[in-house]
DNA sequence: GATATAATTTAGTCATGCCTAAATTAATTT
DNA sequence: AAATTAATTTAGGCATGACTAAATTATATC
């Protein structure tokens, strides 16, 4: 149905609904200016291109005020999201892509890819819910299965977890956390909680790790057991 | 060395040099407006294009005569080359994409795929010296492995042989040729030829097949040998 | 309520890469 | 050699998607 207007839109204005979608569902109040910074553009050039997305009925604004999506571009921007964590997990997964580096080429290939090659990914992963950081993956007709993890810096000393999800925003933080072997699925206990808001020292099966709180923020886990 | 000028080419730039070095590795006399015509695109723009390719210093053309591509430009023309070969390949193999849409898919990949994983696919691949269609990938340093296959219209009753190529830009010519299993690597017996440039009739360990001459036109074969 | 600050939009510019139409140059015919 | 035809180039336009600078609107402060 929404098909005829996808097969038409540019790479730029996909990248403007993903970028919609991603901010309202991380609980923003979508602004041009927040847009564009989003996008590493000028408030000026968002105003623009959102005035096209109105045109094509994507988006919704009110002059000066929120941004949302239509429901046709909210499908749009699901159907984009798809492809990105697909693209991620597969090139992880088959093409051993260091995790750090998937967000990157995936950024690229998401635009390009068909329907029909997404289907062959998404087959050969056996229908996979979560790419290689955790977010969830929205199936073919745009359904998230939604996820409840708990922050990391909410976490006590004695508690056992498992890590469900990291941001994928900042490169050279999955590169840290890879090194400590801390991808979704890896469990770990928490030793010790530093007093005044400080570090937190865990055991992923091996010698201890202290990980500070700025990183802590940006990790989120599941299965939180006290301690035996 | 040439990394630097090919990271800020356009797709179209990149489009275009690709098109005039299989055109001249084809024979022929690459013109403004044949490259026009293979591009899809009237000869006026075709001149815009190749202005801005002498300027960068990847095509020479003297005013109104033969274009030829720099020692640069070929470079970068076997680079995409690669690209688009492997990833036909890959695609063809490793995701079941049917060969007659292997072309369309890779044409759209190759301008985006990063070193870092066309490298994984080449060694997931093994490495490989030629696509589903049977046309050579050059090597990381661009050399091409030169092949030299008979032309299926000069078979003779009673030879066998093995198709070695055929021709990738007629999808509906591709999809009939896989439905008789004529892929690179299928050998064949010619049953008969007929007179006045007549059908060929061959054995593909099957029932035989007929053959028009058209369609010979684009299978190459090698191990061409007499009947036993 | 007036004013300063922040956010947003308008207006005008620029580079790509395509187009059409007209002018130019080359090649062929007579 | 002159004229016709074909190929190529120039000139001018259009759409996309970015930009800057200026105008406008909203919000916060006094």
């Amino acid at each position: 149905m929404h098909c005829e207007i996808q097969k038409m839109l540019t790479h730029a204005a996909e990248d403007y609904l993903k970028s919609i979608y991603k901010l309202q569902e991380k609980g923003s109040k979508v602004s041009t200016g927040l847009l564009a910074e989003t996008l590493n553009v000028k408030p000026a050039s968002a105003t623009g291109m959102l005035k096209k997305l109105k045109e094509m009925k994507l988006v919704c604004q009110e002059r000066y005020q929120e941004i949302t999506l239509t429901d046709a571009g909210k499908a749009i921007a699901l159907e984009i999201i798809r492809h990105h964590r697909l693209l991620e997990l597969y090139l992880f997964k088959a093409l051993g892509v260091p995790w750090e580096s998937v967000h990157d080429e995936a950024e690229k290939l998401e635009h390009v890819i068909s329907e029909d090659v997404e289907e062959r990914i998404d087959a050969i992963l056996g229908h996979p819910t979560a790419d290689p950081h955790g977010s969830p993956i929205p199936d073919k007709n745009g359904v998230v299965t939604p996820t409840a993890y708990t922050s990391m810096t909410t976490l006590r000393k004695g508690q056992s977890c498992v890590v469900a999800e990291v941001s994928d925003t900042d490169s050279a933080l999955l590169q840290y956390l890879g090194e400590l072997n801390l991808y979704p699925g890896t469990g770990f206990r928490v030793l010790d909680v530093a007093p005044f808001e400080g570090p937190f020292t865990i055991d992923i099966t091996g010698p201890s790790v202290v990980i500070g709180r700025e990183v802590a923020k940006h990790i989120f886990v599941t299965d939180v057991q006290e301690a035996e």
